[in-house]
DNA sequence: ACCTGAACACCGTTCAAGT
DNA sequence: ACCTGAACACCGTTCAAGT
């Protein structure tokens, strides 16, 4: 009875470009579920859901991810992959490059947090932090200790930031969100500055 | 058929001292779902397998909360309670004592982590650690974004500490947990002082 | 005051079978 | 290679009704 008429606009997932509408890829696959994250939240990603939108049975998903907790997986690493990919800049700036790939996406924070709590996902955030302190001459164990710390601190912010969007939309608040947002770029720039400081202190011993 | 048998050793609930079975309060509920917390974790923790423990039907535990995620606030509430309760004292002191307080609990620092991402739950931890930081003589909003800083990389880092336990007592890692606990006290030391450092670095400019 | 019974509207995952 | 169909074993929540 449903599916199949019409090729080129499946339910919530819109293709510009032709392509073939049967036979998806993984590819596919996280590029729909990214799509239902940043468009309706991280509450309404579920299997059923994304099933409906690529127009497939919920049970051809486990073809192409082994489980929901892998998707996420893959979600978090295209997520943190926006971060800028040249050379690794100072402590700070990449700090920041973290927080900007992660507003990009609804929820990125909580999801990527929950991934990296469960051991699975990329550590490229954490990698290029730990470089960018090993450029300033500390050791790998302190650079690998302080891209911990910056780590906990961007994910735990932004994490925070990105529910009070939830609240706001909500329509809870009426504070001007370009205001509130200013107020969480100095907070955010607070944080930052007080751990880079730190090390800056440790440095000079 | 089932239930009402053994009034005094309830599915889950150990009642060690004498107590009416029937007509629970509030906290029992909490009680039993703290305890259920810490057993079996947080993925364990349902409304229906809370219910079994408490001997009633799900249906019953709705009109002591009226949903989970307050339930769930409540349990955030006294893990973090736990904290030292006299006067505050430096920072550090209190960063640590958070952290015990969430390493008492199974899962704690996933509860308290979601409870204040959604804003419910008390503000304890974070009142303590910024009246810690007043103390250090800094002005109310400078101690406010402290606390925050400190707060998010003392409940990321417990959060993947508590999930790495999942992992070690599944059996995936060899490594003796004594010597991997001493290890996450010196990464945990680290990056406190790194931004107490900071602080200090701030007083003095 | 506190709970039951029954339902509603969902979940993630497995697996034989199809093409 | 990719998917269907059907099932399994669950979820949180509501609400009229009972005591």
């Amino acid at each position: 009875m449903e599916g199949l008429l019409n090729g080129v606009h499946l339910n919530g997932v819109h293709y510009t470009h032709t392509m073939a509408s049967r036979g998806h890829s993984a590819d596919d696959v996280a590029r729909a579920a990214l799509r239902i994250l940043d468009d309706h939240g991280l509450p309404d990603l579920t299997m059923r859901r994304l099933a409906t939108a690529l127009d497939v049975q919920p049970s051809a998903l486990y073809w192409h991810f082994p489980n929901k907790q892998t998707l996420l997986a893959e979600l978090s690493n295209r997520i943190v992959g926006r971060m800028a990919s040249g050379p690794v800049s100072d402590l700070s700036h990449e700090a920041r490059s973290l927080r900007d790939a992660l507003l990009a996406y609804r929820d990125a924070a909580e999801v990527v947090s929950s991934t990296l709590a469960m051991g699975l996902g990329s550590s490229l955030a954490r990698d290029r932090l730990a470089e960018a302190v090993t450029a300033q001459g500390f050791d790998a164990d302190t650079a690998r200790r302080a891209a911990t710390t910056v780590l906990h601190f961007v994910l735990g912010f932004v994490w925070h930031e990105q529910q009070r969007f939830h609240y706001d939309s909500a329509g809870v608040r009426g504070v001007d969100s370009g205001i509130a947002g200013a107020l969480a770029d100095d907070d955010f720039a607070f944080g930052l500055d007080l751990i880079a400081q730190g090390l800056r202190a440790r440095g000079r011993v």
